[in-house]
DNA sequence: GCCAACGTTGGC
DNA sequence: GCCAACGTTGGC
């Protein structure tokens, strides 16, 4: 299993509008950018990802899980553009925050960091394990 | 609201 | 294929 994280305005899409769907998930549609797509079509059924609320908040307040792997993004006929449908599974506990990922040596080399404008990014096992962590959240 | 970082577009 | 211009993202 691998682990991803989601960015997403709250003013757009927010935690909350995704715990309302429920286990029937929603596609994370909206991605015009190759990189995110790219890793949007290497998801596999039952991978786990955090929710991060850019902008406002800048933290992550929960996860989810791949319920579907990628397929056509249904707001665009541009079949450039793929996404996957997500479900979730968990709150954070305790939101952990961009300043807090950034004081902690461990995550220096964490893509929600280094590349900062990419919305849906790779995490490390290492990483999940210290992030659920610092948030009190079970993994 | 500003601006740095960075992705995309299009002329050459 | 290079690069200038432009648009967007997202932290501050």
């Amino acid at each position: 299993m691998r682990y991803w994280l989601f960015k997403s305005e709250p003013d757009k899409w927010s935690w909350d509008d995704q715990v309302a769907k429920g286990d029937a998930g929603e596609e994370w549609d909206g991605i015009r950018n190759y990189q995110a797509r790219n890793n949007m079509r290497e998801m596999a059924i039952g991978d786990r990802g955090f929710f991060y609320h850019s902008n406002a908040g800048k933290d992550i307040v929960g996860i989810v899980e791949v319920c579907a792997t990628s397929h056509p993004d249904s707001t665009t006929d541009d079949e450039r553009w793929d996404c996957v449908d997500v479900k979730a599974v968990r709150p954070f506990k305790t939101p952990v925050t961009l300043a807090q990922i950034k004081n902690s040596p461990e995550l220096e080399d964490i893509a929600l960091v280094r590349q900062s404008r990419l919305s849906v990014a790779p995490i490390t096992a290492d990483e999940w394990r210290i992030i659920c962590k610092m948030g009190d959240t079970k993994p």
